[in-house]
DNA sequence: CTTATGTTGAACCCATGAGTTCAGAAACTA
DNA sequence: TAGTTTCTGAACTCATGGGTTCAACATAAG
C-alpha cells in the first residue's frame, strides 16, 4: 500500500482494481474496500472519483470493454490483405479470436455483463454496442471484399459473418465450461481448423 | 397468502418460488424473504425445508435445470424418423430448439448458471453436463444414424453436432442482447432457415 | 380428545458492507 | 515557505438481510 504515484493515474488504478475484483467476486459480492485495497487506494479515494458504486461498476466495465474490443478488432487485420493461401489466413484469424475469447479479462468480461445486465440494462449500450456488434461488421467488411474479389460466395456478408463467429466461438462456451477452464492452445488450433473446414466448405470459392 | 394446501408441495412451491426471486434478482440480491413470499410460505418454512440460501439456490438451479433438459430432448424427436424432407425436418427441429432456448426459464438458468459459477462450481456437474452436453450427446445420436443411411456425409457426428448447435444457437446471443430482448416467431423462422442451409451445404448429401 | 408434526408471523441477533466524516499527512503550486 | 488540493486511515452511521427463536395455530393420526 501507500505506493504514492502521481495522483493523475489513481483513477486508471481505482477502474482496473475495480474490474479485477468484480470479476472475481461479482458486483454485490465485491466490497469497496477490497476494490480500494487492490488499487492500492483508501476507500474514500475511491469515492472521490466515482460517486456510487454502482458508476464505479459501469466505468470499471467501459474501460475493459474497450480494451477488449480493440484487441480484438486488431485481429482481424490479417484479412485485409490475405495472401494467396485463403484457409490458412482465417485459421490464423480464428485461432487468434479464440485465444482473445478465452482470456480470462474477456471471459471475466462477458460473465460480468450476463450476470449483471438486469439490474444495468445501459450495460448493454456501453459494452455491447463496442463489443460483438462491431466485430461482426468489421468481419462482414472483410468478407465483403473477398466476396468481391470471387474468393467467397456470398451474399450476404453480414450473415455470413454471424455465422462464422457462431461457428467458431459457439463450442467455446461447453468447452470451456463456461469459462472455467483454459483450453490447451492444440486444442484451439484444431477448433480455428474445424471451423474454417467448414465455413469454406459452406461459402468458400468453387 | 395462507394458501394452506396439503403440505408435500411446499417444498415445490418454495423451489419455483426461489427460481423465479433468483432469476428475477440474482442470487446475492435475492433475500429469502421475497422468496418465502413469492411462494406463498412463511421464512422458517424455507429454512424447514432447506438448510441455507446456498442450498436452496442448487435444488433449485438443479430442478429448473431439469425440466428444461426435458424439452430440449423431446425437440429433437422428429429426427429419430425424418420424412423425406430432411431440410424440413431440420428446420423444425432448429425452429423448436430456438423457441426453447429464448424461452424465460432457460434465458434466465443460464445467465444464473453463468454469473454463479465461480461461486458454486458444483452447479457445472449439475446443470451443465445434464444441458448442453446431453443435447449435443442426443443430437449426434440423430446425426450418426442419418449418415449411416446416407443422408448426411460425416464421419464426426459429435463435430457435425456441435457445430449445428453453434450456427443455430450462437448467433442468439446478440440478437436476443442477452436475453433481454424477444425475437419474433418469423425471426427464429428465418434463423432456423439459415441455420439448416449452410449446415446442409457443409454436410448435406451431395 | 390428544399428541406429534409442520406452519406462521413477528421479533430478534448479528455480520456485512455502502457511504460519510474528519483530522492529519503528502504532494503539487507558486 | 505558504497555500491548495488530494490522499489516508480510522471510526462512524445506517440499512440490508441471513438465520434463529418462540408462542400461537393448523392439521393429521391414533
Amino acid at each position: 500500500m501507500t505506493t504514492t504515484r502521481g495522483r493523475i493515474d489513481k483513477r486508471q488504478a481505482i477502474l482496473e482494481g475495480a474490474f479485477t475484483v468484480f470479476a472475481r467476486e461479482g458486483y454485490a459480492q465485491a466490497c469497496v474496500q477490497k476494490i480500494a485495497q487492490e488499487a492500492g487506494v483508501a476507500k474514500p479515494t475511491v469515492y472521490n472519483h466515482m460517486t456510487d458504486k454502482a458508476t464505479l461498476f459501469r466505468h470499471a466495465m467501459e474501460a475493459a470493454a474497450r480494451t477488449v474490443l480493440d484487441e480484438r478488432i486488431a485481429a482481424l487485420e490479417p484479412l485485409a490483405d490475405p495472401g494467396a493461401d485463403l484457409r490458412a489466413t482465417l485459421e490464423e484469424v480464428a485461432h487468434a479470436l479464440l485465444r482473445l475469447h478465452t482470456d480470462g479479462r474477456s471471459c471475466a468480461l462477458r460473465r460480468l455483463l450476463f450476470s449483471e445486465i438486469t439490474h444495468f440494462p445501459d450495460l448493454l449500450e456501453i459494452v455491447q454496442d463496442s463489443g460483438p456488434d462491431r466485430l461482426r461488421q468489421a468481419l462482414a467488411d472483410r468478407l465483403a471484399r473477398l466476396a468481391l474479389t470471387g474468393r467467397l460466395r456470398t451474399t450476404d456478408p453480414d450473415l455470413t459473418a454471424e455465422q462464422f463467429l457462431a461457428l467458431l466461438l459457439g463450442p467455446l462456451e461447453a468447452r470451456t465450461r463456461l469459462g472455467t477452464r483454459t483450453l490447451p492452445d492444440p486444442e484451439l488450433r484444431t477448433m480455428a481448423g474445424d471451423t474454417v473446414e467448414s465455413f469454406l466448405r459452406a461459402w468458400g470459392a468453387a
